[in-house]
DNA sequence: ATTTTTCTCGACACTATGTCTACTATGAGG
DNA sequence: CCTCATAGTAGACATAGTGTCGAGAAAAAT
């Protein structure tokens, strides 16, 4: 709760030319505290006071890093944004099977949803009043989506899968819904691991018969 | 913008005894322009100052009939939900096959989504932080999931539907999630009737698929 | 060493919430 | 018709948060 300043990104060599700058080091450090706030409390909660005091600096002197509060959540999405794409883009290229492909999505986008629950539902909350921020997190969705479409459409070309209608794409974005509402629950109650993985089960289950029929 | 007072239920015969007190009637009147309101922008953008002027009584005396805006949103959400669920198991009982009830079913949610959109949206959004209201909205979906869980168990139970794993009531509660965040996502754009009626043949096809295998 | 850019903060103006207190209608019982 | 309890009303106040401005300190570039 007071760990004032320089929380924030390591600085390995001490104080090199071309490193970061005290600045950055200031706004990542209103960055780690935004973060460890969404924690322990739901975004609208959060103040500018908190989030300044946090990363040791003055509630005036915030507003030269970020524009408000809504910002410093852009930010921080950018961020983990780039985890979660990374990371489904790993998962599905491991998998042999479309049985595992859709396992290991399913798993990868709950431990998205139960590391970064609060951001994440944050970020659905702020994006009805955020334009920016809601094209932004169109983005991020739409590469899920997409991806999906693509997989099911090599599927049917080969013969594997259920024939539409529904479209490729609309199986993917209703399918990808029912992930979102389920992970976004999920991330909502502590859940043990094995409720987890009973849910990534159903999740799978219900996707293959979606694409496939029955096994 | 400007009818100040009495926008609430009418009162035909006038002023009877027995009839709504004075007060009854502002109290409507603030939920009226709560509901108005709640079509023009979001829950959290919308004042105490806005509703109290537009019941046409001060600020202060707002407080007398409601302790806060969340407990507006509580009220309104009284109202409507009675609503969703009457006409939810009034689709259900009218349906002759289970493609019709599905169908039926999903008509009659994204209906509920279009109609109170920004209203359940703000309930969701409170329910995070509100813990009365979580439960309630809880106990809302609960019965849809209830209510879905059971057919499926009567059609298995039938031999028609495909058994588990997974469980009627997980499978219930998998496609509720997508149906929700599909409804959901519809509300916040346009769209036009052939879309809709669109996304409800994709939601049914899934449903059906993952209940019963290929048709 | 000085100039420029980055960063800082106190003071201010503004908006909104919620409480408290005293006042004014309203209407039921005498 | 009075009269008095209660329902309803609003102004003043206390509090909390947001965002802006301008004067200046600290750091970096020249």
């Amino acid at each position: 709760m007071s760990e004032t300043k320089s929380g924030a990104t390591q600085t390995p060599t001490r104080r090199r030319r071309e490193g970061p700058s005290k600045g950055d080091l200031k706004k990542d450090a209103i960055l780690d505290t935004a973060w460890q706030l969404l924690g322990t409390k739901p975004m609208t909660a959060i103040t500018i006071d908190e989030l300044s005091t946090g990363a040791g600096i003055s509630r005036s002197s915030f507003y030269f890093y970020f524009d408000s509060r809504a910002a410093v959540i852009r930010a921080l999405a950018d961020r983990t944004s780039v985890e979660l794409s990374q990371s489904i883009r790993t998962a599905l290229t491991a998998a042999t099977s479309p049985h595992d492909a859709i396992t290991a999505l399913n798993r990868t986008l709950l431990a998205r949803w139960r590391a970064n629950g609060p951001l994440m539902r944050a970020m659905d909350v702020l994006a009805e009043n955020d334009d920016e921020l809601r094209a932004f997190w169109r983005g991020v969705t739409d590469d899920v989506v997409r991806a999906g479409a693509q997989s099911i459409e090599d599927e049917r070309a080969a013969g594997r899968a259920l024939p539409g209608p529904p479209s490729a794409m609309d199986l993917a974005v209703a399918l990808t819904n029912m992930y979102w509402r389920s992970g976004q629950q999920a991330s909502l109650e502590p859940g043990s691991e094995k409720d987890d993985e009973h849910l990534i089960e159903t999740l799978t289950a219900i996707t293959l018969r979606a694409i496939y029929g029955q096994p």
